[in-house]
DNA sequence: CTGAAAGCGCTAACAC
DNA sequence: GTGTTAGCGCTTTCAG
């Protein structure tokens, strides 16, 4: 005898006749907004593990007329990996905050206008704006003109009056720094960004200021220009390991010229990290996926959609309560992630 | 005299109305699925333009008890980068075909019962199953105990009687390999994967195919082992440089040891390419990220989910019909991605 | 605190 | 071809 291949998923009707009480009841229970008797959420709670009941998403959204939906708009430019961690984090919170995510693509050449346009089309109350889709303003104002709810994902400028999620760049370099320093070095030379970027800025004061606190004399010679490419890290790398003193420590202002001051590195037949520590920034795959792996710094991608999600819930309830627009920035916190690539400068 | 803040979305009532036709028409013929006056279909098709119409899934999933919910399954060890655009992929084509997808991450260390149970739970008729989640046959097979269609994403061995989609890898390597050969090159070294990947099999085989074809005796001294990491690269590419008489290009299994391989040259100040052509397989982040870029080969992991998405629409509906289990396997077609590590090999 | 009735937007099923 | 009726599973009223 088979098993009844019918499974059709158990409704809350089941579940109130299981727990003997009503369906509006065994409503409230799951969702624990109202008030329920101690004994009734119980039976309910019971009856839904017993069924294994799971509400129909459809139906709530339907019902309740509460299926806001908000977009996480991407650009060719945002890479896969971290649109992977992006889509994990609101794919899992957005249903816990019942809201409907859809994911849409910006056209390569596209103006803001059309961006705009093809946004409002699709009835979104809200959108999540990774980088750099959310350092453009033309974009940014013209959502905002239209009334939907725009929160900017580690944005480079991030306006007073915006929505936002972020870490804090400035002290995570900061962090960095000083573990270099408690680790020995003391002379660290530093690769930097682009410097029309403010995390550029933001990552050269946090390792300024751990230099300053640490009572270390920073040689302006051991900061060399880059601009974020592996490119750009090769001559950067190149620049110091030319130096009539060699840095012990290498703090590269992103990954990709982390990885490319290692490359030099072993061109020169310069040990990473016997001879030389090098450390690099963001935990890209890049950073495991070569030897030495990188020490580095890793951002909460997935947490900080997550969190964006958060914000726009909490905006729509504010609204839907006649309240002023919140305005809300959630800060989170980065983590050092420490792995082959650095280690106690080498003894003279 | 501020715009109306309530924008609700327009329902197929006020479309209907504005065709001049009844809901049931007008939601033929956004379906397409009945017939319907021609006269109508236009009435229709210029009201859903005009108003923006965008049907309500929530009430279509509801009312035609169709919301099939399918899961894409991942493990921890599913690159964000892979991850991202399976997503991208599947999350776009899903709707479309009528299917609810949902996001299920395995927990590290867990059983395969106790992953069949989780899914079991989500209620979902279909899982899309990314490596190494698709090899492992005790996975597949509770899955399959249980009635959820499984399809395999570019799996290592693929069973006769699955869904699967994926890429003619030996097929690939042999275009590769004979790109190598068109720029002139004779003596090509190959760092092999782990072996015990068919993958790698089927890599090493389109090699040897393109070689025997082109009339080149093979110097099996060539093919160095490798396990795909990129540490395995560096030692597999110190044994090809090292060679009496060393290649003048490098086919790497994978990116990461390709990436590894440039290492090497570069530590022997070997230039890439002008001394030694590198090439890599699966266009990962890194490929772009490292200098010179490698020239490569891309799976459309988009496109493959979906096709995934499409090969379980149509098991489903082939099961509404009753009939019998369809399978289907799709191979897609690779790109190769031609950047900047490959050139023609230097004259004597 | 609980329940009954009504309806969200849409599509099966059956009429015309 | 087209319209009518009913109902998907749930939550919102509004009465108890």
């Amino acid at each position: 005898m088979d098993k009844p291949p019918a499974r059709k998923a158990p409704t809350i009707k089941e579940v109130a006749a299981r727990a003997g009480v009503s369906v509006m009841t065994a409503s409230r229970a799951v969702n624990g907004k109202a008030l329920v008797s101690a004994k009734a959420q119980q039976a309910v709670e019971r009856a839904v593990k017993e069924l294994g009941y799971v509400p129909n998403a459809s139906a709530r959204a339907l019902a309740g007329n509460v299926d806001r939906r908000v977009a996480l708009l991407h650009s060719h430019s945002t890479t896969s990996a971290y649109l992977g961690e992006l889509l994990l984090g609101a794919l899992g919170e957005a249903p816990q905050r019942h809201l409907h995510l859809v994911v849409e693509q910006c056209a390569p050449g596209a103006f803001a206008e059309e961006i705009v346009d093809q946004v409002a089309q699709a009835h979104v109350a809200g959108v999540i704006l990774p980088p750099p889709l959310c350092d453009w303003s033309d974009l940014v104002d013209g959502l905002r003109a239209r009334d939907i709810a725009v929160v900017a994902v580690a944005p480079d400028q991030d306006g007073p009056d915006m929505l936002s999620v972020g870490t804090d760049d400035r002290h995570a370099a900061y962090d960095l720094t000083r573990h270099l320093i408690e680790l020995g070095h003391r002379r660290i030379g530093f690769i930097e960004g682009n410097p029309r970027h403010r995390a550029n800025s933001r990552r050269v004061q946090g390792f300024r200021d751990a230099l300053i606190h640490h009572g270390i004399d920073l040689d302006e010679a051991l900061i060399v220009p880059g601009d974020f490419s592996y490119r750009s890290g090769l001559d950067a790398a190149e620049r110091l390991m030319s130096l009539p003193v060699r840095p012990t420590a290498i703090f590269a202002c992103n990954d990709d010229m982390a990885a490319a001051a290692i490359t030099v590195a072993h061109q020169r037949r310069i040990n990473v990290p016997a001879d030389v520590s090098i450390c690099g920034f963001d935990d890209t795959p890049l950073a495991s996926a070569i030897w030495p792996a990188l020490t580095t710094i890793r951002q909460p991608i997935r947490d900080m959609s997550r969190e964006a999600i958060g914000l726009l819930a909490m905006r729509f309830r504010s609204q839907e309560e006649g309240g002023d627009d919140i305005i809300g920035k959630v800060k989170l916190d980065y983590q050092l992630i420490r792995r082959q690539s650095d280690a106690v400068p080498a003894r003279h």
